[in-house]
DNA sequence: GCCAACGTTGGC
DNA sequence: GCCAACGTTGGC
């Protein structure tokens, strides 16, 4: 199975790149998640060993902040059958979970972040996902050529 | 803080 | 199954 590329929004007033910095191992389940489209790729099509970009939405400016790995495909997520947890789902039972997660490695934190604007001013990237209005989905898939041209940017900036 | 876009809910 | 109302997301 090819490696696939995805993008991941967080808010950093919620959980922020420096936060899975601070998690042991630099690793950290990414739960929570509530939306069935999200939930499809996370269940079905995030893999183990796949690059993720973390981005900070709702932050200023809003940006892709760091890159990291899945260290585990999807699982059940089962913060929703806790009613003490941030996002719980009374419906969600262990035999039918609902919401699933993956586990994400920190690989790198930017030296500089790649804010929103310039990746809608990149050449090549005017179909990605985060660049499109009103997109919302927080687990995003990100093509190959997408993933290669944001690392140009990335390489350049360093 | 505003508001457009989107997803979900629920009456019919 | 339609669709209006509502809640949430997230850029600005």
């Amino acid at each position: 199975m090819a490696k696939r590329y995805w993008l991941f929004k967080s808010e950093p007033n919620c959980f922020s790149i420096e936060d899975l910095q601070n998690e042991p191992h630099q690793t950290a389940c990414w739960d929570g998640v509530r939306n069935y489209q999200a939930r499809n790729l996370l269940r079905d099509e995030i893999k183990k060993g796949d690059r993720v970009f973390f981005y900070h939405s709702n932050a200023k400016p809003p940006g892709i902040v760091g890159i990291c790995e899945v260290v585990r495909s999807g699982y059940p997520d089962y913060t929703a059958q806790d009613p003490t947890s941030d996002h719980p789902d009374p419906t969600a039972t262990p035999q039918n979970p609902i919401w699933y997660m993956v586990d994400v490695k920190l690989k790198e934190i930017l030296p500089e972040m790649i804010p929103l604007n310039t990746l809608k001013e990149t050449p090549g990237l005017e179909e990605m996902m985060v660049c499109q209005r009103g997109a919302r989905l927080s687990v995003q898939p990100v093509t190959p050529e997408q993933w290669a041209i944001v690392m140009n940017l990335i390489k350049r900036k360093k």
